[in-house]
DNA sequence: ATTGTTGCAAATATTTTGCATTGTG
DNA sequence: CACAATGCAAAATATTTGCAACAAT
């Protein structure tokens, strides 16, 4: 396997996962990158976020909107997309890690994990729809 | 809106999903179906795979594999995909509806539903990497 | 010096759309 | 006859990749 170099450009990326609450798209990425880095290009950006997928180092969310978003937070949590404003957002929830012996049960094949993707109203989109 | 008119293509793609057990893709649907209309073209099938869709009568699938899967089963159920073979399928498992009770509580907004996909090895793939 | 990484641009690949024509109601 | 649906091709969109230059070890 080839030996990992550091580079500016992931580092940056890599910290602007971590402090970033929106689960960025690439395209987002790139251009909050750029403040730091105006010449980065967005194929740096697409192959760092990769890379970091592929290194444990941040997840890749896929909520149907067209885009793949990442987060840098790769500890176990669930998320939620609003249908109305179309964010993406973590939820603070109790585990439901017990659906995995669900799935399980009378199924011969092996299950390892999930992924959830909660939707509905976010709580800013729910109070403006009570007023109109 | 506008009315509805019936057309043999988009009936036969929606006998075509009914029958299927693999959850196609768009292009999987379009070489099926031009078996039986030889000049049909890919747009008209995802014109009509997204007529399905937003008609209740379909329902889309991401597995993050780069396409998206069609599944003309739209009763509640899960699906599994297995990371070896990439294969998407039905699972037979109790009901996990009450997940939606557990993201609710302490959460501001309205949650809606969920999807669901669980990931590992599917009965094939566990049996074959098990006589490596 | 070696080779991983970047920036740029071109290429891929999937899905959507404009338009003239055909078909349904 | 009105207009929804089709076939075809072109366009749009997101992501990947080839390559020469640059930078880390």
């Amino acid at each position: 396997m080839p030996s990992i170099r550091y580079s500016k450009q992931r580092e940056a990326i890599k910290n602007y996962l971590l402090s970033s609450k929106v689960h960025p798209t690439a395209e987002i990425v790139y251009e909050n990158i750029k403040e730091i880095f105006p010449n980065i290009s967005l194929g740096t950006v697409y192959r760092n976020l990769n890379f970091l997928v592929e290194h444990g180092q941040a997840l890749r969310l896929d909520c149907g909107d067209g885009f793949i978003h990442f987060d840098g937070c790769t500890m176990p949590h669930n998320h939620f997309f609003c249908h109305n404003c179309k964010m993406l957002l973590d939820l603070d929830m109790d585990s439901i890690e017990h659906i995995n012996k669900i799935a399980n049960a009378g199924f011969n094949g092996i299950i390892e994990g999930h992924t959830v993707l909660f939707y509905g109203l976010c709580p800013e989109c729910k109070e403006l729809l009570k007023k109109i």
